[in-house]
DNA sequence: GTGGAAATTAACCGGGCGCCTAATTAAATT
DNA sequence: AATTTAATTAGGCGCCCGGTTAATTTCCAC
């Protein structure tokens, strides 16, 4: 048994779940067996162990898309592909997007929510922008394209349960997360019609 | 001077920057000049008051969104100006999406905010599907476009300062309210073109 | 099997939290 | 002016929080 890493796991899940400011330190070394003190051995505070799920989690994150950009294909083909990883990461660590939607609102975390961004959201701004050289203009659209899609595809899993009750159905099924898919690459092909771009 | 009203106020701004559990009930007394003991008087506790601020943000939203809808115009013309209305709503309530967010990304307030988002949910759910007639093919792609546009407008607001930092502007200026507005209605546009409803 | 480092533990601490009480002042009613 | 009611206050209470300490156990190289 790693003390460490069951550290890691429980704070990930209480995180996510209820929240940073909302999870004690008790619940965390409580739901990971571990013993309180143990966690101010591996972990400098409370907030050093949010530092740390959050560095696992982006490093996670980044290997996944960059694998997924470096293979091959066309840009729209990589563009979409980029869609599906980043979907199904989402699904595979359903804290994560919660995570980092509460402390990117606003408060004491969002300076290091925002160094992990910023590398991503530079990227994708320049892909958008060479597979749809008009949304170039001004550099606008490409930026209001990336905010939507980006929208489009967290808001369905920030919004978890509360989501599944709206909607009457488990949206975290292989069904639901499929048409969820399923229609984030349809808008894709809309605006791709529209601006004319790739050669799909 | 209102007391309750001022307590009000520094609630939604403290819970929309800091989250409602980093809030302190000293900090929002101190914050409204008005004494700690003050607000158990007026608010039955610290969840009182946010089943208070969540009720007068949802009160005005449903009185804004129902004059839009029962306004003239066809059906399409109504969702446009829907749009509008909820931008300029989160533009002149930059607290609100923040609040409704993090809240409803799990914890012990779910509950509350679904109360209040499930009436919207249903009547937005029915205006897609009478708009585009194809979209209510087993009323899945009817859903699917509503949590789209969802996300496209509040993701805007709730990222807040973060999205500022990224974006290396005001998100909240005036021209940058409107180019965001003028987006999602050219999406709105593509959508209405594929999926031939309305008659706009 | 012994020494030393790494891992783990029980017990504790000051501080700040949500919340309350009892008394006082201001306002309204008669 | 007297009396009732509403609004406001200082002060404090108990609990639990994040974090620490110093001692103990486990591990492993030799």
């Amino acid at each position: 048994m790693n003390a460490r890493e069951e550290i890691l796991r429980a704070a990930e899940t209480l995180f996510g779940e209820i929240g940073f400011d909302a999870t004690t330190t008790r619940e965390i070394t409580k739901r990971s067996g571990v013993n309180k003190a143990l966690m101010y051995y591996y972990f400098e505070n409370k907030d050093g162990l949010l530092d740390s799920v959050l560095e696992r989690y982006f490093a996670r994150l980044n290997e996944i898309l960059i694998e997924v950009v470096e293979g091959e294909g066309d840009l729209r083909g990589r563009l979409d592909r980029v869609i599906d990883a980043y979907v199904d990461f989402l699904r595979d660590n359903i804290h994560f997007s919660r995570i980092v939607q509460r402390e990117s609102c606003g408060g004491r975390h969002m300076e290091r929510i925002f160094e992990h961004l910023s590398p991503l959201y530079k990227a994708s701004l320049a892909a958008i922008q060479e597979e749809f050289p008009a949304a170039r203009v001004g550099e606008m659209a490409a930026r209001q394209l990336l905010i939507s899609f980006y929208g489009m595809i967290v808001i369905y899993f920030n919004m978890g349960p509360l989501l599944g009750k709206l909607m009457g159905t488990n949206p975290l099924s292989k069904k639901n997360i499929s048409m969820r898919k399923k229609h984030i690459h349809r808008m894709l092909d809309m605006v791709a019609e529209e601006l004319g771009g790739g050669q799909t």
